[in-house]
DNA sequence: AATGAATGAGCTTTCATTCAT
DNA sequence: GATGAATGAAAGCTCATTCAT
């Protein structure tokens, strides 16, 4: 499962081409003239164009689901810390990969139905995660919200916009984010409340 | 700048297609069949392929355009009111063209840059008439948010996903949705408060 | 057989476009335009692409012959002042519609069977004329060369590539070229005498 | 440099393909299929339409300087015994190669301007080599001429010439044409004089 | 006399893929 | 592990031509 060197050089530049152009515009002679090798050469490591994209969605589940894996094993056993933990993580993918991102927004539709089934099964751990930290946070009174369910992709869809305008080299740290869209995902959640206050229960 | 029928039509079937499989996996011969008339006929309307997405691009500006333009027309001059509006219209167009934003979110990418350039320009216009809304809610003290631009921002990308799972068939009418999104909205710009409150403040 | 203003407009930019280009590289769309009018209007007056390129060879034939003929009729019966004659008209051809020639040489593999066997028919005449000038001046005696035949393809080819290097606003004038030409054909028909003397005697 | 036996194939293929039809109404489809192999594999040697009229052209120019350059080496330094041979390589390429020639006069314009560039410079050391003979022999006396540069260009365009009607299987051998040529271009730059005895000058 | 709209055939080119080495 | 050579299919696009108006 782990991606020798070489794949992981195509799976890199691969990910960049397809961002760059989409799927269907990118030519898999380029990716492997801009790796440095043969056309063959790609296809000694990958079967065909769609095994190459599917390798680079799972590469980008991969560095996903290990983010908020992390913080949330860290983050205890409170909704709403381990909310906050999930915001941050997904801060921190979008700053840090926000060509991943790209990738699973838009070229899913590239995939053939078996790599689809694939690739949907692995993501299902992620989209189920964050369901249960809020179905837990309702559970507990802490999330008062009466659209959890919307609440929850607005959550995600405003930590994906990031990677759309994230500059590393603009005034805002990912850290600095990552509290930020946690405090206004705690907004959403907790509406008429002072996040702040909510965290206050905890300690 | 209206498009006639032939054009009208070759611009609904090429959306439907460019979304379907991407700009660059979309072959512009099906594109001419499914419109039920010659390749050439497509070329004799449009001079590219190119040119054909730029076309749709704009058609996608022009009914976002229209809808906010309408909805803030009957708003009024209160921030929160004005808000709403723009909510509810950008949830409407979400709900009723969902393929035209998820052509803007993903085929621009696919411009030249003169079309690129061309529909930046278009786009000027909405993008600067929400930042106006929220700085006029700013500066009358109603929106409280530290954050305003990210707020921005993620109203903008919460609502955009509606196109990625709304089903017309579904429980949620566009009209319930677009009450619940400017809720949500004003729960990301007023925090602490509840929105309905604001909304008293007018009346 | 005259050129209606039309007709001679089309004859004139579809030349320039099939010198520029080539015959099979030059689009006749392209001729419309650059003649001001509609694709379809230049098939009002041509019956198609082979039926203008016909007519713009002919039209070279006819401008061609017309020369020598005016410059023959005025030239006496002296075979040396008719080859004079003769040269000067293909230098001043050459030399005042360079293009006329350059289609000639290049486009008449472009004709279908029918139209060759119709433009080889015009330029018989032309063909012979040289023919006989110089079998006159053989016969006469006045022509010494071993090689009367190669003379006169070279004589027509060497006046011929005057056209690739001629410019107007060089220094050679097109009368002074034509005195000169004329004087090296009669280098070639007169071996190891002056022309000037074969001149002589016909003052 | 030198032609791989592939590149040969195409080459020699694509220039009776564009001298019967020119350039632009020659199809590389067709090239491809009467070399015997897909039209992929002739993209996989030359990279364009163009790229293969530069190849062939280049082939062109490789064929007659070497032919000169050989026939040059053995003439001595005497000028009127370069200028034969020079004229003799001239008739033995045209009646030997005569589609290179034919190639070269007609279809440079559909060179794109970095080819016709390269193409210009590899001409270069050909047109000075005639331009040296005429000029030394100017220079040494013999070539009494007036107009040692119309000679010049008269000599190498009758020579070309020959490439439009010599047939091999009609009486003139190339070796005779070649003689008979080299006197002819004598007769034009020693006007007056008898070629033979400048030759005798030599013995 | 002229035009706009359309068409089918063909073009050059690029693509993903394969296979012998 | 990797390459060069080749292929069939399809791409975007242009062409000469036609026809109703």
């Amino acid at each position: 499962m782990a991606l020798s060197p070489r794949q992981r050089m195509f799976v890199e530049v691969g990910r960049k081409e397809f961002v760059r152009n989409g799927y269907g515009s990118s030519s898999i002679r380029t990716i492997a003239q801009e790796a440095g090798v043969s056309l063959s050469a790609l296809y000694y490591h990958y079967k065909n164009k769609q095994d190459l994209l599917l390798a680079i969605l799972m590469d980008g589940v991969d560095t996903y689901d290990s983010l908020w894996e992390k913080a949330l094993e860290a983050a205890g056993d409170d909704p709403v810390e381990q909310l906050r933990a999930f915001v941050r993580a997904n801060v921190e993918f979008r700053t840090q990969f926000p060509e991943h991102g790209r990738m699973i927004a838009t070229e899913i539709r590239n995939l053939e139905p078996e790599g689809a089934r694939l690739y949907d099964e692995r993501r299902r751990v992620g989209r189920q995660r964050i369901r249960t930290i809020i179905d837990d946070g309702v559970a507990a009174g802490v999330f008062t919200t009466k659209y959890p369910d919307d609440c929850r992709k607005s959550i995600l869809a405003m930590t994906a916009a990031i990677a759309n305008w994230y500059d590393p080299n603009g005034p805002d740290t990912p850290a600095e984010l990552g509290e930020r869209y946690a405090e206004m995902a705690l907004n959403l959640l907790c509406p008429g409340e002072i996040p702040e206050s909510s965290a206050g229960k905890k300690g």
